[in-house]
Formats: C-alpha cells, structure tokens, sequence
DNA sequence: AAACACCTTCCAGTACAGTGGAAGGTCAAG
DNA sequence: CTTGACCTTCCACTGTACTGGAAGGTGTTT
C-alpha cells in the first residue's frame, strides 16, 4: 500500500510517517518502480506501536529504544515495564505538583476577589501576583503553552 | 546596579536577564558611559513580577500582555484574574488526564507481571505497549520530556 | 603591564514532534 | 492531452524559554 493509504488507516499524515521513517521509528518499505513507497501490513502495526507508546506518554526516542530491542530479536517487555514504572512515578510526581498550584492558584482567586484594583501600586506591578502571594519556584516547569 | 548583580539579586543570569529585555520583559535600563547596563530598584520589581507570574504557571507571552497594561496606566488585575482562572481550568484538566493516565499505566503494569516474554509476537512488537491494550488518543499530550 | 572578572553584541543551538512549502515526478480518468 | 490526485526530496520553520560561545571592550587589582 502507498503512503497516503498507510496514513489514512493510521490517522496519521504522509508528512509524519516519513518523519518517522528519518527517525527511524520505522522501517524504509520497499519501493515501487518509480520510487513510491509500498508499506505491507507490518507497516499498522509499527505506527500501532508509535501511537500505544505515545498514548501512555513515551517520547519517540523512548520508543525507538523499545523497537531497537525488537529489531534485535529480544522482546521488548523488560525495558518497557522499565520505562512503564517511570512513567507512573512521574505522572504521580505531575500530578502533586499541578495539585500543588491549583491550590495556590484558587488562593490567589479568592484573593483577587478581596483587592482592589485602584490600590494597585504601579512599583509592584500586580497586587494578585508578585513575590509576596506566589510562592516563586515551588512548583516549577508548569508553564500554560499549549 | 549592573547586570551580574541584578542576575545574583534575582537569582537569574547576565543571559537571561538581556532575553528579557529584547524579549520587551523589562525596560532597557541606563547605560554607564562605557556602555554598561545600569538598572535602578524598580528592575528587581520587574524581575519579581515575571518569577512570580511563571511560578502560576504564566507564559512570557501572557506577562508580557500584563506589563503592558501597567506600561499602559491600567491596573492589570482583571486580566491578570481572567489569566488565574484559564489556569485554574487548564491545571484542573490537566490533572484529570494526568489521573486517567495513572490508572491506564496502572492497569499496563499488572499486566506486564502476568505476560511471559517469551510469549511475545515480534509483529506485534510488545503485548503490554500497543493498540489493544493502550488507549490510544485517550490523554493526548502527555509526553515525559523533562 | 598583566591578570582577572565583568561587560558588550551577535549568531546559533537546545529539546520535542512534527508541519509548511517549493520544485518536480507519476498515474488514472475525462 | 490535460487535469487532478497522489507521490518524491529537500530545506526551513513552528513554539517555548532560554543557553553557549565567539570576539571584543572595561574596570579593578596586583
């Protein structure tokens, strides 16, 4: 089957199926006579892979380890139960952390609804947030970029 | 004060404190003669403000639209509110995903104690990673790069 | 006079997972 | 024979918040 085909049936794009091919997240498929790609059904199961790992939140250098261990005849179990209990470690980890500032944040709410703007002073920028009602640093690396 | 001293104040970098200001953060300051950077008290206010917003978990983009209503005169407690509360539910979201997620890693982790791997089909890669087992596209964007 | 710490600008690179677009080749249908 | 959908490679760019390093100027101390 040609590219487009093995993106439709993915859901994933052309652009990104060969992005993984280049990343070596996959392997080159044979080729067609005039240079089309022609993936076989091996091909869904190699994304099916891509997208399980990505699902529970492995990066794609996380995974390639994993294939690479499959490509070398050993299963990959081990090394993903590895990876699978540090995962949970760190999404527990996240999870406190973002507990964490919701709880400075629905304090800073209820805060915000006590001032009053024309107090503000312009020196200190903000009355809501500045140093003295944020806790600088407690919770770092919760940034809001989509 | 020069720059090596706000960045040691502030507990910044020499670096980071000139990304800000091209990044229009805070004001570029005076200058000595010899062209050195000379900032007055106000800049450790400017510095505490941004800390302060990225400890909520602001971007510089949303402290920036921020500085600029103080630049501007106006208080910038009502967008800073708006921006707390967009936060709150994006936090609150985000913490919700993050849950569904344990619990699927969870679920993955008592199965690989019950898989041999021995057992494991090459085509399919990995039984305890993939699309059977894994909810694919459940909780989107929940990588683990730090 | 030299060493050393500090400052300046500018350009490029980091991580991550793609995405956009140009320039051109291929294939079936009308 | 041309249209349109598909394919190819290649290079550059996205967003976020910095960070590294080169090449050179300044200021104080020894």
């Amino acid at each position: 089957m040609r590219i487009g085909e093995l993106a439709t049936i993915t859901g994933t794009t052309t652009k990104t199926l060969r992005f993984y091919e280049d990343a070596g997240l996959i392997a080159p498929p044979q080729r067609t006579d005039s240079g089309y790609r022609d993936y076989d059904e091996n091909a869904v199961h190699g994304i099916g892979f891509i997208k399980a790992g990505q699902a529970v939140g492995l990066t794609l250098a996380q995974i390639r380890q994993l294939l690479a261990l499959r490509h070398d005849g050993r299963p990959p179990c081990a090394a993903a139960t590895q990876l699978l209990d540090a995962r949970l470690a760190d999404a527990t980890r996240k999870i406190e952390q973002l507990e964490s500032l919701r709880h400075d944040l629905q304090q800073l709410r209820s805060l915000a609804d006590t001032l009053d703007p024309t107090t503000c002073d312009p020196d200190s920028i903000c009355h809501i947030i500045n140093p003295e009602t944020c806790r600088c640093g407690q919770h770092a690396g919760i940034t809001s970029y989509p």
